[in-house]
DNA sequence: AACTTTTCCCAAAACGTTTTGGAAAAAGGA
DNA sequence: TCCTTTTTCCAAAACGTTTTGGGAAAAGTT
């Protein structure tokens, strides 16, 4: 068992209430007592009891987030990045983390519920975010604290923090035009999303910019639960094409499919198809020839998130928080000019 | 705001107390007044908070779990099976589970510190577990409630959760044998993990039941950070020998790799070479051929280990929580007698 | 010296539950 | 009817902090 406030203030012959006040640096403790206790305290192994501590402060000192297995976000290091930000900013502000993993959108939001109703979270993480996200009417109704990574459509103003997909697939586009590719195809993340979105916004104006027409058959959606829309089919689908591409733009979680088709059509990556991915996971690094990807700062972000939250549960006013994230682009190897 | 205990016993004129246990059951409170506190409290959507509740009780009603993302664990599916399966049983015990994510081993046991001496949880649950794995021995000298995923070199008594990776690779082993396989190569994981022991375990004693010899040659451990040492290096080493295998047994996290390595050796995997991985992730369900796998019942296990932390947490002897999970084999298409 | 201000400390209350230890009322037994 | 048992409720204490609202002693001021 470990040592009490009052166990310690009985050590120290001290009162609880200046023992507790000396820890917190409370400028009514004379600087020669402060040490003391500090030093006991130290020496004792004394930790304030978090539980009574969130009890008499009305705070759970806790902020929850959700996950859900079922869309592929865990698929490699992008979401454990952003995760790793997250905790690590939780942990040095004293705060907790709680996670729940949701099979689906039900149950997310089931498990959203539990925590918020249930009085066992200062704020919410969202991310994943859809068009319509009927989690982030949930929390403005009830003025509830939460940051979103990523956005939605909605008109109240509230925080978030979201990667730059526009600017980034804008970049990628008028990177690869520029070295003189005039069919770029892109392979848009699934659609209900907020992400995709902005990357076709991106690839769009990526096109108007370098004066390209816009090809509806170059564009395609794919959707990770379904095999009949995986991007190894979709990849095959736009070489039939009788004017198929020279590059394509997609999320590097889609790259493995497209290795393939490619391998299957004869096509070298890089050298007959330039490719550019969204995410820079590990597969991208060590593929030969190595992908050419944007990469988003994951691990920033989720440290930005931590602290947006802190203020907002702190009364801040939300709508003041609202951060859009550059995202840099690696040139790898799949980025060449068409041959 | 939400409603209180004490504003619920006014609503009601009842004490605290009474409406307290009638909403636990207790038999001291007429079924009449029973039910129709229990009424009340859903129609006020009462929840008791559960700060108040485990301060009182002493416990916090919570466990925890520190993952480390330099492990490639979270690579794909199997690992959020595992949270998943956790994540679900800690809820519907009405606990929380708080998550760290450490960048190595030594911020791995500060987090788990913090959890422990910090009081903020009940037990904790261990993954990854390591030949030598300081955590097991911190937890035990102070007694505290603990379960691991896996298992480690320690004599004292411990509750744990493993897959039976002995039997699953001297199942695909002996298969693999039955087939007519010869030359069976062994991809084995990092070493100074637990897991990779029994697979060898299991990798031996299937060559021996198949009347095979052992050659060292065909034996390699593959380490996920370092790249001199990947899967592919590997691979392609394996294949200089003047006597090839014409089998591999592996995790399937290193399958990228290995495929890589076979396509440049111009070597059809499932036809030339047969393999069998460790894991059902997602690729190896996609890839054509599809892999021919091991499949540990991640979700399943899961539960197991929060059930069994919360009998230790009771008090239950963590001693006579052992158990050895079975692996099935899930034949695919790269499973083939060799050519 | 007498008053005011500053410094340093503390007792009591509060956070919202659950548990302890009765006590009053009702029911049963003779 | 009187005593015993059962049923049903509740006041008070406890969990371990922090905050509130002083109050005594020391230091300044005149």
């Amino acid at each position: 068992m470990t040592i009490n406030l009052k166990q310690l203030s009985k050590l120290l012959k001290l009162s609880p209430t200046t023992v507790s006040r000396a820890l917190a640096d409370y400028p009514d403790v004379s600087a020669k007592t402060r040490a003391r206790v500090k030093q006991m305290a130290i020496q004792q192994g004394y930790q304030p009891n978090p539980v009574a501590r969130r009890l008499q402060k009305g705070k759970t000192e806790t902020i929850g987030i959700v996950i859900t297995p079922e869309q592929n976000y865990f698929s490699d290091t992008f979401f454990i990045d952003l995760l790793s930000g997250i905790s690590n900013q939780i942990t040095r502000a004293g705060y907790e983390l709680i996670l729940g993993v949701a099979s689906d959108e039900e149950h997310e939001m089931q498990s959203m519920r539990r925590m918020v109703e249930g009085k066992r979270v200062d704020g919410m993480i969202l991310t994943l975010i859809r068009e319509q996200d009927p989690r982030v009417g949930y929390l403005l109704d009830r003025d509830f604290p939460f940051v979103l990574y990523g956005r939605t459509r909605e008109t109240r103003p509230y925080a978030f923090v979201d990667m730059d997909g526009k600017q980034a697939f804008e970049k990628a586009c008028t990177y690869l035009a520029g070295l003189g590719h005039r069919r770029i195809a892109l392979l848009n993340g699934e659609p209900g999303f907020m992400f995709p979105v902005g990357c076709r916004e991106g690839y769009e104006s990526g096109l108007f910019l370098s004066g390209l027409e816009l090809d509806p058959d170059l564009i395609r959606e794919w959707k990770h639960k379904d095999p009949s829309q995986s991007s190894y089919r979709w990849t095959l689908e736009l070489f039939k094409n009788d004017n198929p591409p020279t590059s394509i733009l997609f999320q590097t979680e889609a790259v493995n499919g497209i290795f393939k088709a490619l391998d299957e059509l004869d096509l070298q990556p890089g050298k007959d198809v330039a490719l550019i991915g969204y995410d820079d996971l590990e597969i991208a690094r060590i593929h030969r020839p190595s992908l050419s990807v944007l990469r988003p700062q994951a691990r920033e972000a989720g440290q930005r998130v931590v602290n947006i939250l802190l203020e907002v549960i702190k009364g801040e006013d939300p709508g003041k928080f609202q951060e859009i994230h550059q995202v840099e682009m690696v040139i790898r190897e799949t980025s060449l000019p068409p041959s």
